[in-house]
DNA sequence: TTGAAAGCGCTACCAT
DNA sequence: ATGGTAGCGCTTTCAA
């Protein structure tokens, strides 16, 4: 059923029924309700692609993330989503799982769909950003959320990760927890660098030293890359002459799957290890023991950034480059409680 | 960039480029090369939306899911995306978070953007289908997974849902439990359906008697409304002159829901009462006590029903109304030992 | 107030 | 082997 047909029906002309339906002050009131009747009555859906096609705009935003099903993904994905049906837009979803070459072509696929803007939390692996700024260069607006790299300047949108990690570690810290190690995503990602950067800052203010043999890399790649990782960096941080008495895990894969491997090692939570964790599932009280966490908001996150990219997108957005941090929130339970 | 501008640099036609890009064999080699060098250096990328337009499908697939932030529900997409890209799809994913109105706008919205198939988990709320059944009669293949109901002549692909319940309840009744509630989602969608269903056959096939005021429904409109039906159902169930000692909750979103409220409402599990429940979580074995589950193959179900919704949209599906059901697995742990 | 026609970028048919 | 052209369904300008 296109609007062709209905004219046909008529006895009117294509444009007299675009009209109609768009409700043109041209159109006289009695042809508007024969025509918004009729196509009622028949169903009538207009075609989005030859709408886009015609208008150059698609009114579809593209979102790569690394993974889908992570708690804290799908949040931000909620927050997206909801900020993106508000404003009359579509998302294509896209998972890089953390490689870069996928990451790419994920990129160039929603491209090629006529995406209107870009949301994007770039993959661990490798941080470059070529394919970001050409894309860029072509005249795509684009907004970083979560993970973002200075290297690209475009709005971006994530948390006060330097402040989260710090808290968590002076946290730590003030539970009498001095050797304190971290398991962080191996990327040279902001996100990751300002994480290290809080957590070697509260040590360095409560004056403790930072020992590099503390800061274990994870490799987010897979599940079970990530499992064998966590299970090295384990058994690395206590072979060490001080192991360390507490651990931070500094994203929520890492968080989530650190939990059943530390317990599957035989670690009693927190009398052999302390923990605390970014994360945002909400088990995290429910957890044996019930787990202290970096809890980001991460609804706000997608809706912030959803919000940014279609402001620019409808030009409508004033300071365009600034960076949005939201604040992380500790929630002190258990598994890091003095001992 | 389009092929107008790349016949135009090389001095070609539109048609003689479209051709060459494709490989055809009415090009010669050396303009093939010409051409496919020239689009690379330039960065040419098709526009998909003129060639969906052109060919009159969008390589587009509709998922319509109640919330995207819920770990099954995670997992099955996980399984779509997969396959969906893996035969050159892209997904458009939209929530319908149970609510049946929203449901509707979420179908025609997709329709309304070409695309060449639909995979719909149906809302709880009203499990009506006349939208579905329109779509249907206009052509459009649809692929009903993990809820479905009967009034839809589509291919479905789900869980032996009544198995599932059975094994549960059987699970509980073996390790000494007689007085067993259930949490369910209030919903005459099939799933839930077949789920009290084998709940009910286990009891019966132990002699054990079926109370109705067992039976509990849960409100899963919002994170709110199921916080305090859930609630609402411990107090009542609670207050029966003989509460239950035992409870399996019937769906993945309940059941995370239920484990922080059991545990704020003060029940220790399993000595007050027991907890089985339907879940995907991977942090089932680190929760206080771990929990036992009923573990369904979420990606399985994702990938498969792609994989038959594809197949009908190519027209490649021999027995495309055949249901498929896959195996949901108990997992016993200590939420539901015997005491 | 209504209609004719061009054109968005692409493919496919038919000429050359 | 290459090119011209119609047309997918829509919006928009201009004419009637």
């Amino acid at each position: 059923m296109t609007l062709r047909d209905i004219a046909k029906a008529l006895n009117l002309s294509t444009s007299t029924v675009s009209k109609a339906l768009r409700d043109s002050y041209e159109i006289g009131e009695d042809t508007k309700k024969r025509v918004i009747t009729y196509a009622e009555q028949v169903g009538y859906q207009p075609n989005t692609l030859a709408k886009s096609l015609k208008e150059g705009k698609s009114r579809t935003i593209g979102v790569v993330i690394c993974a889908i099903d992570n708690s804290f993904v799908s949040q931000m994905l909620n927050g997206i989503d909801r900020v993106c049906n508000e404003r009359g837009y579509s998302i294509m979803i896209m998972q890089s799982k953390e490689s870069h070459e996928q990451e790419i072509k994920c990129t160039e696929v929603l491209y090629g769909r006529s995406i209107d803007g870009l949301l994007i939390s770039p993959a661990c692996e490798t941080p470059n950003v070529d394919h970001l700024i050409r894309f860029q260069q072509w005249g795509l607006p684009i907004v970083l959320f979560d993970r973002y790299s200075d290297e690209l300047d475009v709005p971006k949108v994530s948390i006060n990760n330097l402040d989260a990690a710090y808290q968590a570690t002076d946290h730590l810290i003030k539970n009498g927890y001095t050797r304190i190690a971290v398991l962080h995503s191996n990327t040279s990602l902001n996100i990751n660098i300002q994480r290290l950067e809080g957590y070697k800052r509260a040590l360095h203010n409560h004056q403790i030293e930072v020992r590099e043999q503390y800061i274990q890399p994870c490799n987010l790649q897979s599940t079970s890359q990530l499992e064998e990782s966590i299970y090295h960096a384990m058994e690395k941080l206590s072979a060490l002459s001080l192991p360390p008495t507490a651990i931070i895990t500094l994203s929520d894969q890492i968080s989530t799957s650190s939990i059943p491997i530390l317990q599957e090692m035989g670690y009693r939570i927190p009398q052999d290890i302390a923990l605390v964790g970014f994360t945002n599932t909400n088990l995290a009280s429910s957890l044996n023991p019930p787990l202290s966490t970096i809890y980001q908001p991460a609804i706000g996150i997608g809706e912030t950034a959803a919000n940014r990219l279609i402001d620019i997108i409808e030009g409508i957005d004033e300071e365009e480059k600034k960076t949005v941090y939201l604040d992380a929130k500790l929630y002190e339970r258990a598994s890091s409680k003095r001992i």
